[in-house]
RNA sequence: GGGCCUGUAGCUCAGUUCGGUCAGAGCGCACGCCUGAUAAGCGUGAGGCCGAUGGUUCAAUUCCAUCCAGGCCCA
């Protein structure tokens, strides 16, 4: 007879290989026609919300490892709250104005955009965004991230536009937009400004020199050698033409400054460190060291300027260096970024008299009217002739040249628009709101809050095409902002009809309301602003234009979650729109993840090779492998990505499938409706295998509640490997194999199987989205509401009639002894006296206290260590035995099972060869023949 | 150069919160078993001076300092 056909044996059609690669996308497209985002929102609608507001990738490019990190950890949070009750909606979003965009049209235009409107250009602008968020749209749906795809919000929506120019508005109404000049890149050549990523850097020769300052104050105080002497202060600099504009001599305030005598009547201050060699290149050679001193005693001293009849004052900076030059730096606040930044502190004007040609202006009186370039040598020729040119040579270093003309560019202050940090209380708010929101990790605190106790006002102004303009007039004979709430509400609506082109396409006239008079001094004639606003300013709003406007949405939003660049950009720029209008955060709690680098830590770069872009992941392994490596990952911390990270989470996911396969194939023959057995006359080993699953589920669900999703993966591998692969499948096997069909025992075992495959499967899908509901489909018929999705029920919850800690101390003694079985079984094995642990018979002695206990459960035993047989007994002596390291006085003898093999369940036994119909079965297999037949 | 952060086995993670039982797991690897989860399953084993150096302490992977390496943001 053929036992075998009497078997039980596991039978599924779910299949082993997954596919992921073929078989996702029809997932994709099954959910899709199912609506399952719109059933999601129907079935909790009415539950609290949970808002994960979306940070807006910028419409350029094709997502990279990064953005698909960032998405797939939108995506599982949001699932996750979902599925404990929230009505978790997503509305993606995308950041579409800006610089990047306008310069990749500039190229594709090329010559053709002289002949051009800005509104053409923008139009341009417009499509080429639109081509980029249909490009991310598929790559981020590819990805399994589910959400309102088909509606989500654009910066550069009319309605938005809108939005922006009335929150840049509202800052004008309440003061705190103010305009001022700031230094700038500028092109005298193409008369434009510049930002930083239109700047090449190119070696330039330009003159070298050392100017004198002489000293005005007295500072005998300082050091009282220097009293009735004429003292020089001496900068150096390698823009002469910025000498006019010099209002300040900054010095380092930890820096030794020493006065020097130079024996011809003159006495010079420069830094200790770099007295020496300045004075080598002065040509001086006898001078004395007068006396060292700090820089701070001249803090707020005056010198004369050595061109022009004013002051030029003393200050201190911690930009000061000594790599060149005398620790002595020339400071024209209209034409440095670090000039302009300590000229700030003290209060200097930021003078500029340059005009957008490079020309000096009628202020210089020698050199006006000149290319500044030019009029390099004129100024040093002048300094020469007053005798305050220490030293000139000329040098080669990089300077920055125009992209587009590749001329050399120049800095120059321009009028711009600020937000101030001060006027209105800004700086303060925000950072009492930043103690409001919860910052994950904590450190993000710390971050955000130096950030923004050290930042400067911000420049919200670009004189730029792609964006949307600082909607304001201003007073043309006095610059007064014009702005009241009749203006902001007017421009709303012609923005939300027909988008922020308005601006550029109507005159001042057509926008500004009729008989327009300026409040402070009378005039009608008014300047209407057409730069465009920081692209920040955008997305910083989006709590506004998103969260306000869509009604299911909520203000503040629960969560915003980005890279922890962040800190520095939208986090930023939302908190200052939100605090400075709203008075509070847009956000409950802020989440960062780190960056994405290779295997060693490094940052990935095309130029070292270590680039890994998730679409060639999706097409090797599937999406599913990409969400398994987030899930697996701390991405608190910078995370890390390698064809051999992936390999190993390619064989992760594999034992997973894997197990969820066996459970399935286990049972092809159980109705959950009909079959199960009640839990309080399931067998032992099964409710305890359902107290491991409880704690499964308690560790996962307080993981998921907490976003450390690295913790129900691991939490979820461990249980398919250790506690179901390793453990009780393995012991179940013969259960389920050999016992009669519909027997209590074999349906006892099934009833856990199946509330285990239900349970793993729900706790798997915010992250397995793939993997979950395609077992799902194949999990043993129960009512089709439930069948249509896993991603619509709930996670599993803990269940409290499951709680057993006298079961669960029991089983952690058995697991104890069974590990030393094992290791008994495999010395036995390597001495060739079994191969199978079936081939073995166990003896194990006991002290006496273990071995009561073992007494209690002795008929589980053999089971439990799937051996043919096990004998207990107290504290005997046992030759050739196994001595436990772990358990004192645990010894095991292995011996070969006596009895034959049963033919049938493969365990030794003294009973084959007894019942004449069937000898080569044990006498419990023949019983369960009787009950089959 | 400054601010914030990270550094535990080849890999992914635990742990050390208030310092004191040999630093744990899985994967991978090696070896073996099984062939009734089979392009599967089971077992055993070898891998870590807890980034480096100093300091505090009776005692540090755990506290402090410095350094090195790496990341983000500034300059």
């Amino acid at each position: 007879m053929n036992y075998k056909k009497t078997l039980n044996l596991p039978s599924t059609k779910f299949p082993m290989k997954a596919s992921l690669v073929k078989r996702e996308p029809e997932q994709l497209a099954h959910w899709d026609s199912g609506r399952l985002y719109e059933k999601l929102r129907e079935n909790s609608a009415g539950n609290d919300k949970f808002i994960l507001h979306d940070g807006p990738p910028y419409a350029n490019g094709h997502i990279h490892i990064g953005t698909a990190l960032n998405k797939i950890l939108k995506d599982i949070i949001v699932r996750s709250r979902q599925m404990v009750g929230f009505d978790a909606v997503y509305v993606p979003g995308w950041d579409c104005h800006g610089l990047p965009i306008e310069h990749n049209v500039d190229k594709e235009l090329g010559a053709a955009k002289a002949g051009m409107s800005q509104t053409d250009v923008r139009k341009k602008c417009r499509s080429y965004a639109e081509k980029f968020i249909d490009i991310q749209r598929e790559e981020f749906k590819r990805l399994g991230v589910m959400g309102e795809w088909e509606n989500p919000y654009l910066t550069m929506n009319y309605k938005y536009e809108a939005i922006i120019a009335r929150e840049c508005g509202q800052f004008a109404l309440k003061g705190d937009l103010f305009r001022s000049k700031k230094p700038i890149y500028w092109c005298c050549s193409c008369k434009t400004a510049l930002a930083e990523a239109e700047i090449e850097y190119k070696d330039e020769s330009t003159p070298s020199i050392f100017v004198k300052f002489p000293l005005a104050d007295d500072v005998s105080d300082v050091i009282p050698e220097l009293s009735d002497q004429k003292v020089y202060v001496v900068i150096w600099t390698t823009t002469p033409w910025t000498i006019p504009a010099n209002l300040a001599i900054a010095l380092h305030p930890q820096y030794t400054y020493t006065a020097v005598d130079t024996k011809n009547g003159e006495v010079l201050i420069l830094a200790r460190e770099l007295a020496e060699n300045c004075l080598e290149f002065f040509g001086c050679k006898d001078y004395t060291f007068l006396g060292d001193f700090d820089a701070a005693g001249l803090e707020h001293k005056k010198c004369r300027h050595p061109l022009h009849d004013r002051e030029s004052l003393l200050i201190l900076g911690d930009h000061v260096t000594l790599e060149a030059g005398t620790g002595c730096v020339h400071t024209a606040p209209g034409h440095g970024g670090e000039d302009y930044e300590v000229g700030l502190k003290y209060g200097l004007d930021v003078y500029s008299p340059v005009d957008d040609r490079g020309c000096f202006t009628d202020e210089v009186d020698f050199v006006a009217g000149q290319f500044v370039f030019k009029a390099n040598q004129v100024i040093i020729d002048e300094l020469a002739e007053r005798n305050v040119l220490a030293g000139s040579e000329s040098m080669t270093h990089s300077y920055p040249h125009c992209w587009r003309c590749k001329k050399p560019v120049i800095f120059r202050a321009t009028p711009q628009w600020f937000i101030s940090m001060e006027k209105g209380g800004l700086r303060k708010k925000a950072l009492q709101e930043i103690d409001r929101v919860e910052w994950i990790p904590h450190w993000g605190r710390e971050r955000i809050y130096g950030m923004i106790e050290n930042r400067p006002d911000w420049c919200v102004s670009r004189q730029r095409a792609w964006g949307v303009p600082i909607a304001v007039f201003y007073c043309a004979e006095c610059e007064t902002i014009h702005i009241n709430p009749q203006i902001i509400d007017r421009l709303y609506s012609l923005f939300e009809k027909h988008g922020a082109d308005v601006w550029f396409d109507k005159d001042t006239d057509e926008l500004l309301e009729d008989n327009a008079v300026c409040e402070k001094c009378g005039s009608d004639q008014f300047v209407k602003e057409t730069d465009i606003l920081d692209v920040w300013f955008d997305s910083g709003v989006s709590h506004a234009a998103v969260l306000e406007q869509r009604p299911y949405l909520q203000w503040p939003a629960d969560l915003y979650l980005e890279g922890s660049d962040q800190h520095r950009g939208w986090f930023h720029s939302a908190l200052l729109t939100a605090v400075g209008l709203r008075g509070q955060a847009p956000y409950k709690a802020v989440l960062t993840h780190g960056f994405v680098v290779d295997e060693k830590g490094m940052k990935m770069s095309k130029s070292v090779g270590n680039v890994i872009a998730p679409e060639k992941v999706i097409k090797q392994y599937g999406a599913e492998i990409l969400r398994l490596w987030v899930s697996a990952s701390d991405y608190r911390d910078d995370i890390r990505i390698s064809p051999n990270i992936l390999k190993q989470l390619t064989d992760a996911y594999k034992k997973i499938r894997n197990t969820c396969k066996f459970l399935l194939s286990n049972l092809y023959d159980f109705n959950p409706l009909t079959d199960a057995v009640a839990y309080s006359q399931m067998q032992d080993i099964d409710q305890y295998a359902l107290i491991r699953l409880n704690e499964l589920i308690a560790k996962a669900r307080a993981a998921f509640e907490s976003y450390e999703f690295h913790t129900v993966y691991h939490g979820l591998y461990n249980y398919c490997t250790l506690d179901l692969s390793a453990f009780y499948l393995d012991i179940l096997k013969d259960r389920l194999y050999t016992s009669p069909p519909r027997s209590d025992e074999r349906r006892s075992a099934q009833t856990a199987i199946h509330i285990i495959l239900d349970a793993v499967v729900r706790l798997m899908a915010p992250i397995f989205v793939f993997t979950a509901e395609e077992i799902w489909r194949y999990m043993p018929d129960t009512n089709a509401k439930i069948k249509e999705s896993v991603h619509l029920m709930p996670l599993p919850s803990v269940n409290p009639e499951w709680q057993n800690s006298k079961l669960a101390n029991k089983w952690a003694q058995v697991l104890e002894v069974r590990a030393e079985v094992t290791q008994a079984l495999e010395k036995a094995r390597a001495a060739k006296l079994i191969g199978h642990p079936l081939d073995a018979s166990v003896t194990i002695s006991a002290p006496s206290a273990l071995y009561d206990q073992l007494r209690e459960y002795a008929d589980e035993l053999r089971s439990v260590f799937i051996v043919s047989e096990v004998r207990l007994v107290q504290e005997q002596a046992l030759e050739d035995a196994f001595e436990s390291d772990e358990i004192e006085g645990l010894k095991i003898h292995i011996q070969a099972a006596p009895g034959a093999k049963c033919e049938r369940c493969w365990i030794y036994d003294s009973s084959v060869g007894a019942d004449s119909d069937h000898p080569t079965i044990c006498e419990r297999c023949t019983d369960a023949l009787a009950v089959i037949e």
